[in-house]
DNA sequence: GCAAAAGTGTTCCGACTACACCCATGC
DNA sequence: GCATGGGTGTAGTCGGAACACTTTTGC
């Protein structure tokens, strides 16, 4: 630990020279296509020097009077029109040579960059191609290299999502307004893979719970028995929030 | 969502204006007396403006060259003298008017903090007195009102302490090279309260993964059986470390 | 011997696993 | 009827909770 301090020298009457910060957000968006089994990633495409032609994670630098919160909104709203959404901070990476536009300037600007975390509606989730720009959803395992430390960005993002979806009901921020235990089910397998539970255990354990109502109303899509449509109720909700849940 | 967006009218041809950003660092250090049962949290006394009085997470602006960790030690070092601790970055806050000095500033300078949560040996921790400056271990139930956002971030870091102490092996950074089972109890029950376990059970519990190795040697301390002294094996511990483990 | 703390064993019970099986629909 | 997906039930098993009991020390 005595190594990592003191590498500007601290004389008493000499204050250490401060960093001066420019303040960005990048947006790990992911996105589930339940047709065709995917977990999606949103990637844009720079325009610019650094890292120009790269794919990247959408972002954007923090203006005056805007919380981080709101900046990674308006970077989402400035690439999807989306209504249902989660949306988290992630981490802060703030080292320094994190980003090749410090080097050149003299007066030492850091680029600091406050990464969130997404989740979205697929089928509603409308991509805004602005122009020339290039954005699209790229399937997690088919991500290419990425701009700046973004591969790492995301692979933190994907961890959490995991995380979140495992023992918090994000799934249903996501979800439409009343579906099936399929439907949900199909979320957690193509997010956690086929093997984190058998369907018929997913079922018992999560309507034990008591807070997914029974609408009443069915579903037929194809062949197969129609099945009943759930809501999310986040009254029932409410008193287990606190409790240790596995929503598995 | 559409509500958040566009505080600053962005016209196609001015760029909006973008922030700049001091960026601080604030710990929130927990240590574990065990002697008195007693959690305690780290507060220093605040001699300057804003909030000249106050008790405050220890904390620090970042320097030049310096990363956001690096800066969480020095704070750290610059408090107190520990050999034994564990660290990591708990969240950034980083929204407008946090900071009173944003406000008699016509350069709208921001100010974000990246909150750290660290956990340290409490015997071998030698505070620093500095000269006039205020220092002290506050048992976390009797914390007063802290300067600015301060009691948010440490009740965030007390949620972080216990889900890190149930989940990870971060006990073990803060315990001495061997200790006693009842020392681990002990430790975890000032943390989390008595009733999460009965001690027989959380000594079988832990000693089945098989990562802590007895040492043969016993401690005898005052009445009662002497207890053997055991050692976290980090070897042993690796293949389980992407395992989902209760510490409970 | 007695109290105190360490350490072991046992019983009970709830929860999760892995299935087998029934139900309702399209074709 | 048969394939397909929805939904129910059950036997086996594992692990945690609670608690009784034994061991080893100080006094």
């Amino acid at each position: 630990m005595a190594g990592r301090l003191q590498k500007t020298p601290d004389h008493p009457l000499t204050k250490p020279a401060l960093a001066d910060f420019k303040v960005g957000v990048e947006n790990v968006i992911f996105s589930v296509d339940t047709d065709q089994n995917r977990l999606l990633v949103l990637v844009v495409m720079r325009h610019e020097a650094p890292y120009l032609g790269y794919w990247s994670l959408p972002g954007t630098l923090v203006r005056q009077g805007e919380s981080l919160e709101d900046a990674a909104y308006r970077v989402l709203a400035e690439k999807i029109r989306v209504k249902n959404l989660y949306l988290e901070q992630l981490y802060t990476f703030g080292g320094p040579r994190r980003d090749p536009r410090e080097a050149p300037h003299a007066f030492d600007v850091r680029y600091l960059s406050v990464s969130h975390f997404a989740l979205v509606r697929f089928v509603e989730a409308e991509l805004i191609a602005g122009g020339v720009s290039g954005i699209a959803w790229y399937p997690l395992a088919q991500v290419p290299q990425l701009a700046f430390d973004h591969n790492q960005i995301l692979s933190y993002g994907y961890q959490r999502l995991r995380n979140k979806l495992a023992y918090s009901p994000i799934a249903f921020d996501v979800l439409p307004d009343t579906f099936t235990l399929g439907d949900l089910y199909q979320l957690y397998t193509t997010v956690l893979g086929e093997s984190f539970s058998d369907y018929s255990n997913f079922r018992t354990r999560l309507l034990k719970w008591g807070f997914l109502q029974d609408t009443g109303r069915k579903t037929s899509r194809g062949a197969g028995r129609p099945a009943s449509l759930y809501r999310f109720n986040a009254e029932a909700f409410e008193p287990l929030k606190d409790k240790p849940m596995v929503f598995i």
